[in-house]
DNA sequence: TTGAAAGCGCTAACAT
DNA sequence: ATGTTAGCGCTTTCAA
């Protein structure tokens, strides 16, 4: 291992403008400053991680907590965790992993242990247990998703809300009259995650108000539960023809199921989804929705962690408005025949 | 912040006195580790992380560099990545999150800092640029996957080899005569990721042994591309009857596209997949399958570079048999009319 | 079975 | 603009 003191040798200057020099704390002349720069790039010197962090007070490390659950789509779950990471690296902050199995106590042994200065919980529930110690911590913090209480906290989501309502103007516009509202799995609405009940009150909300009846159904992964669920509304609604899906794993299997049910998508009925723009553009139809702003999502938890980290009051929640993209799978209600 | 200081005063002992209670390096009376023992859950003590990594120069972190792309099935890597967290935990071990932007340089910058103690690499090309560092370092890694020279390195993986002479084999049993292997999207094959690359040597090499003709294409992600494949290979060799598919985010796509084609699984077409179980299980029908056996994967990697960190030797190549699970998919090939 | 004390490599006053 | 130096909280010899 190179030390700072051995680049300060080989530069011939005191360890403290090494330092200096790195951290860019004090000026120091143009001469030295290249002769410590040659000398680390010659030496190939990294500060020690654990040094620093003991002498700072500072651990340069984002501690990112991630749900081990598998009823959530995990494509975006990992696609929030890259921008988390490449944006902390802006920062020169690294990123720690982990898990909620170890419950709550990993938010102790982390404040505790100076391992992260700052943390970033994912899949947040409406009564999440880690609150209570973040609060008593008073840890740097963000929260992807919306607790019940968000009183002090920093929080970062998509506006759900606003989601629902906006899926729900978007098929009344066209002229739907009886919609449906195909949400996420059952467990997702029986541990309160926010988002799904958030979605399904702006959904409906803005449904009465349109007057559109419209029905919500709860949707399990896999092929069995995305046709059961179709089936079952259409067998009680038979006229339903618009279609709003908060279910990335089940759209496949909705669309095929549709098609095989002699239904066109757009032409009989039309399917706003709410996904990633990826998942969107990879259906057939083409998927007219509102996107999951993951990446967003990550980069703004990073920036207000670091701001936090920075002295600043950041408390408040950041809800990102929705966009809703038109493409293949939306039209005009069908006449009535 | 607690410190061992303090814990040391409430308990009446002094500071190496706590230390050795917790890192259990030599004998201590019964009476003082239940003093100090109480000491520490009273004060709600965490030893410094960068304290004692840098007096222990060991960090108890290991770090993970997952890849940036697109074009993997995410949820195995989110798996792998979750089963690496967990196992270290059982190590005392925490998991830094890398990805593949900061490039090579990422390997210098852990192993010069003292971030961590060993690394795991995933998504490891054949001509991996990480390699020669890794090499040049000498620091405790385990790779996932597999390089073209795996000399002197520790490799964990599925052996894809096995896999797809596996999936041939079954196939050939069925009496299947036209095969067609649906393998990853282009850009896989194309940056030699050595799994896509194995399993199509095994898939010929017992195709050709078992008298099959068979034919192979790689596959994008989405319908547009999954439908394109298919129907081509159908033109092709409209007498194919059996498929082995490499492909998890093609699979719901082909299936559909199978049915709206008129073929029904299994009685007209044979369908194998390579794939991880929940993905099989939740396919309608459920699919024969060759499993990919994440978990186990990340498990493997943890044991090794631990292994190595406490100074073994386990350079070599941990292969993991692959294991075939006949569910609905796949049936006797139909009889030539 | 326990204590005392010397660092680990860095940062940040305090000097000049 | 630069150097000196006192810790940061822990581990681990060395001593008893």
């Amino acid at each position: 291992m190179v030390t700072l003191a051995q680049v300060a040798r080989h530069a011939g200057v005191s360890p403290s403008t090494v330092s200096y020099v790195i951290s860019g704390k004090r000026s120091i002349s143009q001469d030295t400053r290249l002769r410590v720069e040659r000398s680390i790039a010659e030496l190939g010197y990294h500060p020690h991680a654990g040094a620093r962090a003991l002498a700072s007070n500072r651990s340069n490390v984002i501690a990112l907590m991630i749900p081990l659950r598998t009823d959530m789509f995990v494509p975006v779950m990992m696609e929030i965790a890259i921008a988390i990471t490449t944006t902390a690296r802006r920062y020169a902050h690294d990123v720690l992993l982990l898990t909620s199995e170890e419950g709550p106590s990993a938010v102790k042994r982390i404040a505790g242990s100076g391992l992260a200065d700052a943390m970033i919980l994912m899949d947040v529930e409406l009564e999440d247990e880690r609150i209570p110690l973040l609060r008593q911590t008073g840890a740097a913090a963000a929260l992807i998703g919306l607790p019940a209480d968000p009183t002090g906290l920093t929080c970062v989501d998509l506006d759900f809300e606003a989601t629902g309502r906006l899926a729900a103007d978007h098929l009344a516009d066209l002229g739907h009259r009886e919609v449906a509202l195909i949400g996420a799995a059952e467990s997702v609405y029986r541990r309160h995650t926010g988002f799904a009940e958030r979605t399904l009150a702006g959904f409906r909300q803005q449904a009465s108000a349109r007057g559109l009846s419209y029905l919500h159904r709860p949707c399990g992964n896999g092929h069995e539960a995305a046709s059961g669920t179709l089936s079952r509304i259409l067998e009680e609604r038979p006229h339903t023809t618009g279609f709003v899906v908060q279910n990335e794993t089940a759209l496949p299997h909705l669309l095929s199921q549709l098609r095989q049910s002699g239904r066109a998508v757009p032409e009989d009925v039309s399917v706003v989804a709410i996904c990633p723009d990826d998942v969107a553009l990879h259906s057939a139809p083409q998927l007219t929705s509102v996107s999951i702003p993951a990446q967003e999502m990550g980069r703004r938890a990073v920036e207000l962690v670091m701001a936090q980290a920075a002295g600043q009051q950041t408390s408040g929640l950041t809800l990102l408005g929705p966009t809703l993209t038109v493409r293949e799978s939306s039209g005009p209600a069908p006449q009535i025949s």
